[in-house]
DNA sequence: GACTCCCGCCAAAGC
DNA sequence: GCTTTGGCGGGAGTC
């Protein structure tokens, strides 16, 4: 009885209220499909039968086919079309109608019934969200009617409401609509998306997510997760110490939820599941996040203890409940990680890059000077803030209107500029189709496509321009959402690019995103700056308004060195992907690391760059001794926000603290200091304390920047490769010194700061000098020159630090063993500016990643491979990481000891 | 057989 | 007491 319910897709209580209709739901679907098969065998040349002639009479007359008809009819037996038709007194004819339906039933070929029947997928929670989507704007207007009610929609869509709650909640989660009343929801579309990824991602950095999915993986690789119950025990109870803050919903200033009812019941689970599930892909790098990951972390915050697999399987179907809403959205996609173990499922984010702790709108004022935007930035950035916690009096929190008014002028100026991705994106044939499904969706694309032409050929002349100069005096704020490469939807791009710019291909239009140079004592030197994730939260504290960015480099031309150890490990199809353990001894073995598709000129280049970095270290030593002589003055007085509470606090005091700029390098340095006691690492405070020379260096200082902690490596190249954007003989224009003396005198720019870090997910990357301490993922974007550099498909502006220092530099103080090396930047690396980036391939221990295609409509992409490197013991690939009794899956390590992994990620798309 | 996830039961909360 | 909301898990469909 309850399958023939289910079959027949009606309400469980309407199930029972129409009696006259008991036979017929009696009838399950599959019972007909076997029934016909077995007609089929006694019959194998029956011809599919016609639709009877008495049931066709009893309907109304509409030439549609036998299997229209049927539809309609099914249509008839939902629910709301027999309430309906009862209300009408419609009994008599709604039962012919039944039996007709019945009638058809029996006579149809049962392939051809099933065929008439809506597939599973064509019922997916997904589908049903893009239909859901595709009633109202993206952008709606105050004037569109944008209120939402249940009963239609379900009427309409035929569905029963309690998929429309699912779909709500998971958009109700990201304030893409809230609850008026029963029944009755208004539609916010896309408008508050940005900032409430801002503050998913602050929440789910303060939860430390980032830090369980690491633990978790490390467990899992370890085999111990459901084995060893002392260490399950052990995570349960670093999940269990953010877990206040975990089980509350966040919400935005004006968001909140107005029915009581709403707000007062316990179990908002969906809603908040969903929300967590986006900070995990929020936090990650790489942005994707297996199920079963997710659903260990989403219990683990309640009870890790009772992790039990009917609870465990309860999450998952959860979260493929939410991701069908996600993906919908466009805002993840499908992958399967294929591990060593099998292939398990994950979700991709495809959504706008999210950067924490910048202003979440000011973020181009371009009719502003860049003192005026930081102005009108930092409020908002401190509303925003503010509003991550909105148990802590969120109702006091209220934008201040001009922002408001400033934000939605930006963004509509944005929309209207430059709605595309910056960089050639592959267009999946589902976002085609996408396209063409929803026609309101493309109604938006023509009349910005050509703004995005032109954003585009402006932002190449722009960022020549920028490169030419030595130093800007804006400071502008950084976008806190930075388009991927990937766009999500047709109208998602608009958005995103909308909202932020990456650094690489800032239109000239939009000076406050223009990277900022800072006074650099030494102009030839670049810097990679490394934070341990406990800093990265620290950091945030300062939460600059003004945000550093990187200068686009003029030496794009990339270094593509590859250890040749490495190499046979590694599968890349971008010779970049890898950097070389560099023996800054000899250059002949810096050659032999070149990737075989080098070309000579680069070669060339390389070895240049070599000398040029060897160099640069050099000098960089001598800045870090005057830097350091003002090391350890100042008192540490930081310490990481660890709970929401604190965090409020410090972002009301947010404004107090910009106006004690500038911060000094004393203070930059008295907070690596502090961290360093923080750490419980007496050997690398000491360190600090007593000035050793090591090659790295604090940094810079300036008046309007904040380097609160942290570690520069300096960095004389760009090491950009064949994706740089740059020809050569521009390259020799922009930099011609360097051109011809095989150097890169990149002017210093450390456009680092923690929360630019954070937006990187470097969350536990630590060097100092007597040990390191990296996560598995924060190795892959550990240098750090400017996130949305990084995460733009068109990087090649962006300051990227050289491999081969990094490498040297970290060899040169014995930090890692000969041999080890650190990949500089793989994300950017593998982070193609072609149509290939949205194939990603994470090298990750031979796992790889299959994007999937979304069940309707159907793309085929091709499998890519990159490279993720993680840390490992020197070991081998699989040795395993000496343990520790930490648990915030920063300190696995121990000191002195470089954990660096080569893992194989591969992801395609089915 | 594992993976996906639709479906609807049923209870809490709301009205 | 009825309606709304949504947690939850069975099990069908798919791979």
């Amino acid at each position: 009885m309850q399958q023939a319910g289910g079959e027949m897709g009606t309400g469980d209580k309407e199930n029972h209220s129409s009696e006259p209709y008991k036979n017929v739901w009696k009838t399950p679907l599959k019972q007909a499909a076997t029934s016909h098969s077995v007609l089929t065998e006694i019959q194998p040349d029956c011809q599919p039968l016609t639709t009877p002639t008495k049931p066709k009479e009893g309907l109304p007359a509409d030439p549609w086919t036998p299997t229209s008809n049927l539809k309609m009819l099914i249509s008839a037996a939902s629910p709301e079309i027999r309430s309906r038709e009862q209300r009408r007194e419609l009994s008599n004819t709604t039962t012919e109608v039944l039996q007709a339906k019945h009638c058809l039933q029996e006579h149809l070929l049962g392939e051809e019934y099933e065929k008439s029947q809506p597939s599973r997928k064509e019922k997916s929670l997904g589908l049903l969200c893009h239909k859901f989507l595709a009633r109202y704007p993206d952008y709606p207007s105050s004037a569109d009617n944008n209120y939402i009610s249940l009963d239609e929609v379900a009427e309409e869509l035929k569905v029963e409401r309690r998929r429309i709650y699912d779909i709500v909640n998971v958009l109700e989660s990201l304030h893409m609509v809230s609850r008026l009343a029963k029944n009755r929801y208004a539609w916010h579309g896309r408008h508050n998306l940005p900032k409430t990824l801002q503050a998913l991602k602050k929440v789910g950095e303060n939860n430390k997510y980032t830090q369980q999915i690491q633990l978790i993986k490390r467990r899992e690789h370890e085999h111990e997760f459901d084995l060893d119950s002392e260490r399950k025990e052990g995570m349960a109870k670093s999940f269990g110490s953010n877990k206040d803050s975990e089980m509350s919903f966040v919400e935005l200033p004006g968001m909140e939820f107005r029915a009581a009812s709403v707000n007062s019941r316990k179990d908002k689970s969906l809603r908040v599941m969903s929300q967590k599930f986006v900070m995990l892909f929020l936090v990650s790098t790489p942005q994707i996040v297996s199920l079963d990951i997710a659903a260990k972390i989403l219990i683990g915050e309640e009870q890790l203890e009772d992790l039990d697999k009917s609870k465990f399987k309860t999450k998952i179907r959860r979260l493929y409940d939410i991701a069908n809403v996600l993906s919908s959205l466009q805002l993840i996609k499908k992958v399967h990680l294929t591990e060593e173990r099998g292939r398990k499922p994950a979700f991709k984010w495809t959504g706008p890059e999210v950067l924490p702790n910048t202003q979440d709108t000011k973020l181009e004022t371009t009719s502003t000077t860049c003192s005026q935007a930081i102005s009108e930035c930092i409020p908002s950035k401190e509303q925003c803030s503010k509003n991550l916690f909105p148990s802590r009096g969120k109702q006091n929190f209220t934008r201040h209107p001009s922002l408001i008014k400033l934000v939605k002028t930006i963004e509509n100026d944005r929309r209207k500029v430059q709605s595309a991705p910056t960089s050639p994106v592959k267009r999946s044939a589902s976002t085609d189709q996408n396209l063409s499904a929803f026609p309101s969706k493309m109604a938006q694309v023509p009349a910005i496509a050509k703004h995005q032409l032109e954003g585009q050929s402006k932002k190449e002349k722009e960022n020549k321009m920028k490169l030419s100069r030595p130093a800007l005096e804006c400071h502008p704020s950084l976008p806190e959402v930075v388009p991927r490469p990937e766009p999500p939807s047709s109208t998602a791009p608009c958005q995103q690019a909308a909202l932020t710019q990456p650094l690489g291909v800032c239109p000239p239009g939009h000076t406050s995103v223009s990277p900022v140079i800072l006074p650099h004592p030494h102009p030839g030197v670049s810097y990679a700056i490394y934070l341990q994730p406990s800093q990265a939260h620290t950091v945030t504290r300062y939460s600059p308004s003004v945000m550093l960015q990187p200068l686009p480099c003029a030496n794009v031309t990339g270094i593509k060195s590859v250890n040749s150890k490495v190499l046979n490990q590694i599968t890349t199809e971008e010779g970049d992907n890898q950097i070389a353990t560099d023996d800054p001894k000899s250059l002949t073995a810096k050659e032999r690391l070149l990737t075989k598709s080098e070309t000579s000129p680069q070669r060339y280049l390389k070895r240049s760059q070599a000398v040029q970095e060897i160099n640069s270290i050099k000098r960089c030593r001598r800045d870090e001794e005057s830097l350091d002589t003002n090391l350890g003055e100042s008192s540490p007085n930081e310490s990481s926000p660890s709970n929401s509470s604190q965090m409020n606090h410090e972002m009301d005091n947010s404004q107090e603290e910009k106006q004690n700029k500038p911060e000094t390098l004393d203070q930059n340095k008295a907070t690596c200091y502090d961290q360093c006691k923080r750490e419980d690492n007496p050997e690398e405070e000491a360190k600090i304390k007593t000035k050793q020379d090591i090659p790295v260096a604090f940094a810079i200082p300036t008046h309007e920047t904040f380097f609160p902690s942290g570690y520069l490596i300096p960095l004389t190249q760009c090491s950009h490769g064949s994706k740089a954007g740059f020809a050569d003989k521009e390259k020799a224009e922009v930099c011609p010194v360097q051109h011809t003396a095989y150097s890169s005198p990149i002017t210093g720019v450390i456009p680092v700061t923690g929360s630019e870090l954070k937006a990187v997910n470097i969350p536990a990357f630590h060097i100092t000098p007597l040990n390191i301490m990296l996560s598995p993922t924060s190795i892959a974007a550990a240098p750090v020159l400017g996130n949305s550099c990084l995460s733009s498909s068109n990087a090649s502006s962006a300051q990227i630090p050289s491999s081969s220092v990094l490498n040297f530099t970290l060899q040169h103080i014995g930090l890692i063993p000969a041999g080890v090396q650190v990949p500089a930047n793989p994300f950017v690396q593998h982070v193609p500016a072609s149509s290939q980036a949205e194939n990603i391939t994470h090298s990750s221990e031979n796992t790889s990643l299959q994007e999937e295609k979304p069940p309707v409509p159907k793309e085929a992409q091709e499998p890519q491979t990159v490279t993720e490197n993680f840390f490992r013991t020197p070991g081998g690939p699989n040795t395993e990481p000496p343990r520790s009794a930490k648990s915030d899956g920063t300190a696995g390590i121990s000191p002195g000891t470089l954990y660096i992994p080569q893992r194989k990620l591969e992801v395609s798309e089915d």
